[in-house]
DNA sequence: AAGAAAAATGGGATCGCTCCCAGATAAGGG
DNA sequence: CCCTTATCTGGGAGCGATCCCATTTTTCTT
């Protein structure tokens, strides 16, 4: 015997499909007696409604599709998290896709969740500079939000951070610390994150009147080795360099690893700062500060948007929110004043 | 106008929607020509099939379920790598539920794939004492294997490392390096794997001849915070002990921080291991001895099951696959030979 | 050039459900 | 007790694809 059908249930209680298919949807007037007979039915015969036959109908899959660069970098799973809580409250389910760090790919499984599967789409977006989704058929119709990330005029809803406030006002804290000669580790060039996070920090530098910052920029790629190998440069520089900034956490990771090797105590002999506060920042030696970015509320405030824009169509969505970077100090930061 | 549909195609196209259905599963044969009218009608129309209609008839999906307990969990990225690795390179998209750590949870996850969403289900267990899927009606018929959990006489492939092994080898590492007071920090009481790792601690003990092994061990959770305060515990006990073995890894991370506070020196003046080989274990200072789990070896070679089941139903598939736990060795055991 | 074989196309049945409308049964009212 | 109204149930159409079989068109053979 194969998989059982609501025609295998009706029949087994006596009934029309019609009748199955209002207690399986708790819809309609049933009489008490026939809806026990029905249940009873449903479980005998271990019947499941098939979610196929009837997403056709219903033109409803209740599940959600996701997108990621990286499913198993660690920046990513607070923003599924919060995004995973508010999807089992309304009753989704969620699709995962990984979109592994490229443009084509992501608009490849844009394409994927375009063929009826989900109901709609959040896209944790890689945050290249550009603007890659203009003209893109797979998304018309389909109710999209894109986090970590900002685009104007797409008539998409975008949830992103400020990222060149985070970096003035991690900057600014150095200073306030009686800091001026701090250097700065770039991400990739093509991330608009990074390159958001340096104009913060040329304008806090500028402000602050140090003039010699953009010697002071080093190029780094957002993972750790960088952090490690720009750290042991501005070492060897040795031009006075009291203070670090990096542009994510990783990086700062890696830096504190060349900082021990050389003997360097933190934050008596160097200061620094992370930027992301990922979870795993207060397991390492020492627990550093840095800029959050609240990655879950992202998360969950993405898939409210999202459910909204599917469950009520004509809702009106705010097109871009904005959250703030917030300063987290932890034990990196040595007063020079 | 809504999605289009095969019609649309085949009218704009001037075939039968059976021609267009052959070039879209690029099946049968189809005269050149009319396959480009088709195909740049398909276009025009921005026309995807949909995905419920054609799994209704064919009776299948072409998505894998996966289930873990938590998804934030670093312990489970790569698994979740791994599989995704083989799901993708067979056309499999993936849909992911997650069981909060819940046996019942769990439960409603598999009742949920049961509903023809997922042509089989790659489930991450909680790995608790006890057998909870003795006569679970929601598995019938559906492909399934389970990963990083034993079962025996269920007929459902499990793969799972050899913990107690892992754990035996640990020990013996200690031992081999002078150590004979060795605490042993377990996991929750309810875990199979922290048992089964405690067994081998025993018998290493044992065969070793040291009698105190018993007072030695002490209850934790498997959290971070549980290994440090656990280890505080020890620390003050001091009675003699110069080495700990952690069931887990986050727990030997808080151990560190505990150690450190007290103003001890890893490897120096105390040894200590862990256990699961985490990525981030090497970001952690100091990177510390552990016993790896191939967890992303265990999601590949799980999904690669499951699909072979899903694709040749009448293919044999191992029961079970027990990995070796490996000791990967850095920098915190101390030799006191 | 005619018949046979191969290639290309079309049409209907079907998958398992929901939804609408019509018919049957039960309840209420004068 | 009959008629109206409310409650409950059944049947048919349709969702958008696939698949099988029949038919038409093309190609090949002798």
């Amino acid at each position: 015997m194969g998989k059982s059908t609501i025609f295998d249930v009706a029949k087994k209680a006596g009934v029309s499909k019609s009748t199955v298919s209002r207690v399986i949807n708790n819809q309609g007037n049933v009489k008490e007696k026939t809806r026990k007979k029905i249940l009873k039915a449903m479980r005998s015969l271990n019947y499941h409604p098939n979610s196929s036959a009837r997403s056709l109908v219903t033109k409803r899959t209740n599940t959600i599709g996701l997108i990621v660069p990286d499913i198993t970098d660690f920046f990513y799973l607070q923003f599924i998290k919060g995004a995973e809580v508010v999807g089992i409250k309304n009753n989704y389910n969620m699709m995962l896709l990984s979109s592994r760090w490229d443009v084509e790919e992501e608009r490849y499984c844009l394409k994927m969740f375009g063929e009826g599967r989900v109901d709609g789409v959040l896209l944790i977006s890689g945050n290249w500079v550009g603007e890659p989704y203009l003209n893109c058929p797979e998304l018309e119709k389909m109710p999209l939000v894109i986090i970590d990330r900002t685009l104007n005029n797409h008539g998409i809803p975008t949830i992103n951070v400020d990222n060149k406030n985070g970096g003035y006002l991690g900057t600014r804290h150095l200073l306030e610390n009686g800091h001026r000669m701090i250097a700065f580790v770039t991400g990739l060039a093509n991330q608009k994150a990074s390159l958001d996070r340096m104009e913060g920090y040329r304008q806090a530098m500028d402000e602050a009147g140090v003039r010699e910052s953009e010697n002071l920029i080093y190029p780094g790629d957002f993972t750790e080795k960088s952090g490690y190998q720009v750290t042991r440069q501005v070492l060897e520089a040795g031009n006075g360099i009291t203070a670090i900034f990096y542009a994510n956490d990783l990086m700062a990771i890696g830096g504190i690893k060349a900082i021990k090797e050389k003997g360097l105590k933190i934050p008596d002999d160097l200061s620094l700062i992370g930027c992301d506060d990922l979870e795993l920042v207060s397991l390492i030696d020492p627990p550093f500060t840095t800029l959050r970015q609240p990655r879950y509320k992202m998360g969950y405030t993405g898939m409210e948007l999202l459910i909204n824009s599917i469950e009520h169509k004509d809702n009106i969505n705010p097109a871009q929110i904005i959250y703030h970077m917030a300063l987290i100090q932890r034990n990196s930061v040595q007063s020079r004043s």
